[in-house]
DNA sequence: CCTCGTTAGCGTGCTCTGTACGCTTATTCC
DNA sequence: GGAATAAGCGTACAGAGCACGCTAACGAGG
């Protein structure tokens, strides 16, 4: 027996996917300093206050946005392969993920995200280190620190990779004041992202590996 | 010889570390979302157009809090240690001052940290890295993926600890769908964050020594 | 087919933001 | 003392988020 809902007497025209891809374009087009409600409301060809009959705020239109683009990232976990080697794979997705829409950085980090999307990695993550023979609050902290190592990488990236300016800026250092930092600038220019983000993971995994 | 300044006909009234202490006070007391050019001008008694007169930007003056904040850290390296915990010691540093003003946490992601706090900080973590043998590209990565665990930390620290209510939530999702997660969130919940921050942090450094 | 109830959609307007512009005033130098 | 210069600020404007209440489109019952 079905409770059928009392009364539809219109239905409603949007999901709250499309808002949030509407929000998307806007963000990939103008920049996340374009977001404004009135932006996404011509994107969605709509007067500016139809979006609250979809949103309470601006702030979970935000969170929405965050949604979309975790909800990217594949979830499986790859058969076949190393604990390791899983959760490398299942990593570099959500670095992917994000890459692919690097102004909504700034989102990512202000918004909670419980997204379903991020439990169901989790969950991936933690089989994949089951795999590995990690139990009870190790297996906490292997979580936790991997997400750290995510975060971080996702941050850094986005605001200043090895190989950009800031590296060049900072190879410019006087040396009298700062002899390493300048020297390891310099070795570090020609590093790309990819393996800058790559090495750092492998470093994080070793140590798991120590650990247990 | 001292090219003296043309003409000083009247000094100013306030340094940019005193605007930055204000806008700090400010953030403190009402949170980051009550920071506003008014406010801080109210919090030094000034009118608000004066603020222009040491400030080009809202950007620049937020860029001055986080500068404040990161001045705190002691960049001093602890003799006597060895390198790992030389390491130690200057992250904690670094997570300790950021955590001293957690409404600014946001501020010190969104700008560029190339404050002269965490040039010193970096030159002194290089030079208990080369202590550890780490040298050329190696260490360059080492940098950053210390950096990133940092990072990462505070942020997730400060959106949901481990012994937060966020993972208090994820102990009551539906074991059917999400087993591992929340039979670890039930193992996480006592661990302070401290304790993560250490224990993830020596499994970074194991990983460091043993990749080298 | 018409009417009624409900809700999508939106126009107006308020408060608050950052800041451009230009005036007033305090201060120092000759 | 007078002139020059910069500190300090009052006013004003564009754009933000969003509260409020009206209008109109739609589904259901007669």
């Amino acid at each position: 027996m079905t409770y059928a809902v009392k009364e539809m007497p219109r239905p409603k025209s949007l999901s709250t996917t499309r808002i949030a891809a509407a929000a998307l374009a806007v963000i990939d087009r103008d920049g996340l300093a374009g977001l404004s409600m009135r932006a996404v409301a011509a994107e969605l060809s709509m007067g500016t206050m139809s979006l609250y009959r979809y949103v309470t705020d601006r702030e979970q239109l935000e969170g929405f946005v965050v949604d979309l683009v975790l909800s990217d990232v594949d979830t499986t976990r790859p058969p076949r392969a190393s604990w390791a080697r899983q959760v490398t794979i299942l990593v570099e997705r959500v670095r992917d993920a994000v890459g692919a829409h690097p102004a909504v950085v700034p989102l990512t980090m202000t918004h909670r995200h419980t997204t379903a999307s991020l439990l169901r990695w989790s969950e991936a993550v933690l089989a994949a280190l089951t795999d590995g023979g990690f139990t009870g609050p190790h297996r906490a902290i292997a979580l936790r620190t991997l997400l750290k190592y995510v975060i971080g990488s996702i941050q850094l990236e986005h605001l200043g990779a090895l190989s950009g300016p800031g590296t060049t800026a900072m190879a410019n250092l006087p040396p009298a004041e700062f002899p390493l930092l300048a020297q390891t600038a310099r070795h570090a220019q020609p590093i790309p992202p990819d393996e800058e983000f790559r090495r750092g993971l492998s470093i994080v995994l070793r140590g798991l590996h120590a650990s247990q």
